[in-house]
Parts: structure tokens; C-alpha cells; sequence
DNA sequence: TGCGAATATCCGCATATGTGCAACTATGAA
DNA sequence: TTCATAGTTGCACATATGCGGATATTCGCA
């Protein structure tokens, strides 16, 4: 049985940073030029290239140039399903935090 | 309108580590003490205690005791298809991996 | 050729994360 | 109480990651 975990663990640290997904959530939509993500996300140039230079060594999207502009795009379609799970996560999560706090709100002994 | 990038992008950062990844796996099945995940987990009691922790701060997992032995359990379900869509990402990846390979093979022109 | 716009890479620094060991806490039984 | 068992936390250290500024590279065009 092959070492999978840690190759889980890679993808899930290649998504585990604001920049990139914003990044994949945006080429989900459709591919961009450099320039045009640079101007949706708040970062340096020289960040963002790096965030998509992680992203291209993790395999999940494709560079390729286009009449004088990188254009990146997404190379693993399932990638957008796994952002969708990751919010529904959130979702989840927020709603027992929710709960909780009915509970010890109903609950009044204190500390 | 918040910052959600952030929130998302630590929930990545929490499953990217192959202990943690390994212990979600199992929680989703049953619930476990954490003496029996240490026994199918390749990691020092600390260590493991550590990303339990982790875990638990994130919400992800509850901790409870019975009779003697502390016992953890999935709170987020939605965990599961996390991992699931995890596991088709590196699928479609490793395809389109292969997909290259074959490419490469037939055009014989190297470098 | 030589320029300029668009990207990528290098560098040094600051911060975050993972790890084992040792010490501490909690629980149940004698 | 006292002990043994089960688990957690603190600590110091090593490594990894993220960042901006400067520099290098690539490509289309005059």
C-alpha cells in the first residue's frame, strides 16, 4: 500500500492559502491572463507568480501563452467540486457552532 | 461581505497533514478512542494528541470520555466528501499524468 | 537588434508548523 | 489516599512557508 497520505496532504497544503484559491475559484469560472488575476487579488506580482507556481507544480492548472500574455488555466476540473466541499464544510460547521450556542444559551448555569 | 478566503483556506491548512488526514478517514467510519487510533496510526502519543487538538479547534471533532478512555467522534459529516473529493482530485490528476506520458511517448522528438 | 510590457525567479527575513521528550492532569481501581 | 493508566500540554529545536523588493527572463514589436 502506497504512501497516499502524505499525496493527500500535499493537495489539501497546495489549497490551504487565500491567494490560491482564490486563484482556482476564479479559473473555474474560465481561464485568466496573469494580469487579470492580478487585478481581482490583493497581492504583490511577484506573489502572486509564486502562489501560481505552486499551484503548477501541484499539477492543477496549465500555463500557456497567448498573443504576448501567460494564460492559466485549469487543468483538473474535479478541483472546483473539492472547493464546493470545502465551503459545504464550513457551512456545516458554522450551523453546530450555532447550535452550541442555543444550547448554552438555554442552559443558564454559568461557568 | 466577509472574509471568507481566510476561513477556507484554513480549513485546508487543517487537513494538510497526513496524521490528521488519517485520523478524519477513521473518525468517519466510527468513532474511535484514542488509543485505537494510535494503534493504526504510525505516530508518537504526543504527536498524535497535537493534531487532535488541532482538530478539535477547528471544530471538525468532539472529544467525549467513557469509562477510562477518551473517545473522539466526527461533528462536521461533510468532512467525509471533503476527503472523497480529495481523493477524485488526485485521481484526475495522476490521469492526466499519464495522458501526458502517452503524448510524449508518441511525439519522439526530445528535447 | 534593442525596447518595453508581462511574468518569473532569487534573496533575506519573519512567522508558522511539526516533532519528541518531559512534565502535568484526569480518571478509575485497589 | 495512592497507584497505574490514558491523554494533554509546554518546551526547544528544526524545517517549511509566505512575503516584498530587486533582478532576470520571455516575447512581440519598432
Amino acid at each position: 500500500m502506497p504512501a497516499l497520505y502524505p499525496a493527500k496532504a500535499e493537495l489539501f497544503r497546495t489549497l490551504a492559502h487565500p491567494v490560491r484559491i482564490r486563484v482556482l475559484e476564479l479559473l473555474s469560472e474560465r481561464e485568466h491572463a496573469v494580469h487579470e488575476l492580478l487585478g481581482r487579488i490583493d497581492a504583490e506580482q511577484s506573489n502572486l507568480s509564486q502562489h501560481l507556481a505552486v499551484l503548477r507544480r501541484a499539477g492543477l492548472v496549465r500555463q500557456s501563452r497567448e498573443n504576448g500574455e501567460v494564460v492559466y488555466s485549469l487543468l483538473v476540473p474535479a478541483v472546483r467540486d473539492l472547493l464546493l466541499a470545502g465551503r459545504a464544510v464550513l457551512r456545516d460547521r458554522v450551523q453546530d457552532t450555532a447550535e452550541l450556542a442555543d444550547e448554552l444559551d438555554r442552559a443558564e448555569d454559568a461557568s
